[in-house]
Order: C-alpha cells, then sequence, then structure tokens
DNA sequence: AATTCAGTTCCAGTAAATGGAACTACGGGT
DNA sequence: ACCCGTAGTTCCATTTACTGGAACTGAATT
C-alpha cells in the first residue's frame, strides 16, 4: 500500500504543473487585498484580526481596520459569536473563542507529523537537558508543533501554535535549506527582514549565504539572530511523498553552552531529524495497519 | 430569561464600572438540530467532522456523514482546504490544518481567565507537587484551559483545549454546582451518562445528590469516577459579571494519596479558587501582570 | 472492455450575504 | 436639559455566491 502517512503540508512547492490548483496567492489576479475564498474566507479575516491582535478589539476597532460596512461587519462578529470561535468581554471586545482550543487540540493531536517524532524529540529532549522544538514550515514562517522545556514545565504550550520567522531561527533556516534553490531564493527574497539582534541575517544574501553552508553540513545554528543570549542547533526534516519539510532544534541560553556541547548537539539533533524522516516514509503512521 | 445557558464566554473584565449585561445569546432558538449559521456553520460543521472524528476522513466518509450532495460537500472542503483550516493526505484524506494551531495558541495566551489563573495554579502546583488542572464550562462538558504536569512535563498540552464530560471529573461538578438549581437540574438531565467505572455517578439524581453535598463544602472529589484510578478534588470559581463557570483541580493516583493528603488539598484548592475569583472580580485585568 | 467507486466540474435556480440607511443607547460638552 | 458625536444594532431591497443535480474523469477491479 502507498506510504500512507497523515500529515501536515500547506503548498510547499511542488512540481511547477501538475495540478492548476492556484492555491497559492489570490485566485483572481486583481490586486485585490483580500484574497478571501467567498464567505468562509471573510469571516476568516474577521477571526484572524481578532486573533492576532494584540489588544482585545471592540467593534469599531475592527470596523476602522476593515473596508467592510458596518451592517456586514456586525452580522459577521455575530455568525463568530454564535459558533463559538470568538466572545465577548463585558467591555465588548472581542477575543478568540474556547471552540477554536477544541479544534486545536485534535489538530494537535492527530497531526501524525508530530505522532511520529515524539518519541525521537523526547530522546533527544533527554539526551541534551535543553529545550527541543519541532516545527515545520509554513509559507514564510516555522509553527511549533511540539516544544519540551528544559526542566520544570514552566508553562507548556506556550509555543505550541506559534509561528516565527524562518530567517533567523534554526528550524527555519534547516528548513529552507531543503527547499529547491529557486524556491528557496524566491521565498528568501519574500521575507521582509527585521534586524532582531546584531547577529541576525537581515538581507536574502546574507541568508542564502548561511544557507549553503547549511545544505552541506546539514546542521543549522541560531547564533543569537532571534533573541540576544540564545543559541540553537537545528536540522530539517523532508518528506516529499507529503511535501512536507519540518524540523527539529535543541535550544538553551548561550552562556551555558561551549564548543563541545554543541558538536554534541550536532550530532543528536542531526540524528533525531533522520530518524524522524525514516519513520516517516517507512509509514510508521499512528495506525500503522492497512 | 431564557432557561438555557451555554454561554461560550469566558472572558473578564476589562473596563471597571459598567457593566451588569452578561451578553445573553438571545437569538439561538431551542436546541434547534444544529440549524447552522448560514454558510459558515456549514462550513464549521464539516470542520468539526473532520477534526473530531478519530480517524482521518476522506472525501466519501464525509460524504456518508453529512447529508450534503457531493458538489457542495466539495466546494465546501475545497474552501477549508484554501483557507488552511484543513489539509490533505497523500491518500487524499482530511485532518485539521496548521491555522487552526495558529489561531488557538493566541485564543489561549489571550484567555483572561487563564491569565489571570495563572499564578494560582501555579502555587497550587507548587504547593501539592501534582497534576493541576484549569478548566471552564461549556454547555454540558469542561474544557481545558490550562495544566501543569506533576513533573517530567511529560507531553505539554496533552488536554489543553479537550474536553471532558462534567459529570465525572472533579471541576465538572464542582461547576455544576455553581449553576442555579434549575438550571442544574435541566443540565444533568440533558446529560448522557456513560458508566467510566464503577464509581461514576451515572444517573441525574446520583449526581444531583452529589452536587448538594458539594454546594455545602465547597469542594469537589473524583474518586475514580472517570478513570480507575485517578482521583481529584476540585473547586468551582464563579464570576457572575461575566458569566463565567471555570474550576481548579488537583489530581493523582490513588495509591499516591491518603485522607490526610486530600484534607490538606482540599483547603489548598479551595484557597486557590477563592483567589482567582477575587482577582476576577476586583478586575485585575489580562495586562495588569507579566 | 465493462463496471464500479472516488473525486471533480458545471450551471440554472435560489438561498444567503451585502451594504446603505435608519434606529438605539450612551456620554460629554455647552 | 439640551444637542451632538460616537458605538453598536437592526432592517430590507439588491445582488452575490452558495446550492445541488447531473454529467465527466480516471483509477482500480472484474
Amino acid at each position: 500500500m502507498s506510504v500512507e502517512g497523515h500529515t501536515y503540508q500547506h503548498n510547499v512547492v511542488g512540481a511547477p504543473g501538475t495540478d492548476g490548483d492556484p492555491c497559492e496567492d489570490s485566485p483572481r489576479d486583481e490586486h485585490a487585498p483580500s484574497r478571501s475564498t467567498g464567505t468562509l474566507g471573510k469571516a476568516l479575516e474577521v477571526l484572524d484580526m481578532i486573533a492576532l491582535s494584540e489588544q482585545p478589539l471592540r467593534f469599531t476597532d475592527i470596523l476602522r481596520q476593515t473596508d467592510q460596512p458596518r451592517g456586514t461587519l456586525h452580522r459577521q462578529i455575530k455568525n463568530l459569536l454564535e459558533e463559538g470561535l470568538i466572545c465577548q468581554n463585558a467591555d465588548q471586545s472581542y477575543i478568540p473563542g474556547l471552540r477554536l482550543l477544541k479544534l486545536a487540540a485534535r489538530a494537535w493531536s492527530q497531526n501524525s507529523f508530530r505522532l511520529i517524532a515524539e518519541s525521537h524529540v523526547r530522546s533527544l529532549h533527554a539526551a541534551t537537558g535543553e529545550t527541543v522544538h519541532l516545527g515545520v514550515m509554513n509559507d514564510l514562517e516555522v509553527i511549533y508543533v511540539d516544544k519540551l522545556e528544559t526542566r520544570q514545565s514552566v508553562r507548556m504550550h506556550s509555543q505550541v501554535g506559534n509561528a516565527s520567522p524562518l530567517y533567523c531561527t534554526g528550524i527555519g533556516k534547516a528548513m529552507m535549506a531543503l527547499l529547491p534553490r529557486e524556491e528557496c531564493v524566491a521565498r528568501a527574497r519574500r521575507i521582509s527582514y527585521k534586524r532582531h539582534t546584531a547577529a541576525t541575517l537581515y538581507t536574502p544574501e546574507l541568508l542564502l549565504g548561511e544557507i549553503e553552508i547549511i545544505r552541506e553540513t546539514g546542521i543549522a545554528h541560531d547564533r543569537e539572530e532571534h533573541e540576544p543570549g540564545i543559541r540553537c542547533v537545528a536540522a530539517g526534516i523532508n518528506n516529499t511523498d507529503i511535501d512536507l519539510i519540518g524540523g527539529v532544534s535543541v535550544t538553551a541560553p548561550a552562556y551555558r553552552i561551549d564548543d563541545k556541547t554543541v558538536e554534541n548537539w550536532q550530532h543528536l539533533v542531526r540524528e533525531a531529524a533522520a530518524a524522524i524522516e525514516l519513520d516517516m516514509r517507512s509509514g510508521l503512521g499512528p495506525r500503522s495497519h492497512e
């Protein structure tokens, strides 16, 4: 039977011309800012706005950020409210709702990439004693799907589901190195860079240069490029069967690690990544029967 | 005022001063057979089906479970796919998508109930050394919004976002005890009971009897009613301002705890719940700390 | 080659979303 | 009290895009 692994993908690269599914950007090539998929897309646009905002938004805040008429927006919000996707505070501001949590819990526990990787992530955590992340590529960012904290479970899940840029994280760079070259360059160009620290690779050229090295070594380093004082060692995981690119990493405060430790981690991380990749290929799925 | 009260909200105060409008969800009829909210509702119905199913579903599996025509269903799925709410395996089965994780991460980190409760949950965890849960009531179930594991962060978030029944969990029963009496009875009747263990309270009468006791003591016990060998001590948290009912609990294997421990926990749990309730009332908003 | 089953596309008909305007409610300034 | 501005909500004719039946593809099975 075919490799049956359920996995996550989001239209990662792929051969040009396999299907005419313009999933990438706007279906119609107008420069319309909203590439909404009909009604659903519009509703999600509002949901995104509410969920991704830093502060809780009130009705008029949302109205201002959108070009929809009041009546329309109000109905959309009402629908979201009724569906439990958002809920409303006493001061009438809106925040994401419980139903999202419930949905995501299933998304997470069913994610077969995570399931397959789980034991390896755990070994890696045991072997290093430091924080281990597992992530997948999603366009220009990495989304963390699992995380094991260094020790005392500080706060679980603080990162799970969170997104970080590709260009300044170990996992992100490791994943980019797995892309076909043109695709890699294309993405590097599309990124909007921010210089988080002095070490941040803040141009496509810098990034692509580093990626060349990563391609050879199979290991990516984050040398305080995202947060000062934080370093990490990462390796990418590639499953072309399923069009999934992911990565694992070990993270630690810079002061705590020396060259020898890093050396050691490189092997561990590389092995973990290879093992996960292998398990995925061999179809060692959550339900491997049938 | 309608007796039905499946309010979805879970946030907290914010504006000091005026409120008193607990935001009834009036426009909902009785239990109309999921008279979906227009297009959005239908899309979510499909999403729910995919997310809540145990196995990944293929197109025809979904088609069978719904009464929609093929064309319609196909388009709905395509929309969900395009929006990244679901994604598709190699074998064409569908599973929930990354976007849900991302959304939920925000929902979680913004949830002010959780934020306010956080420090108290942590103290409780420190004081008992056992697993601590924080949950909110959602109609007939409790949804866990936070969890601190007993020791080695086994797997974070294994429960966060998950739903459990009200009648066989400590938190669930503690929350029910906070409902107005008629409402409590009404819900107890609506529950469909399953006898998980020998100790499970599997009729409305048994449940309501126990709840009487909980009302007096302010503490709910789960005496291996959900899982054999697992006990827990819980207390409810009530915020009428905002129409939120939640709860905290400490859970441990039965063999590990004796009466004296339980006695001790009762106080700790009760105090934690009271402290959270107080913090909510005093408008200690989401952004006031951390 | 014929038959099934799974997935996809098409298009007239129709249900549902739209958006403008009108309405309520609150608060503050004069 | 007044008026006015802002915030949120409702209404309804118009128009959009969702619906669903049927017909098409294409792979696996007989």
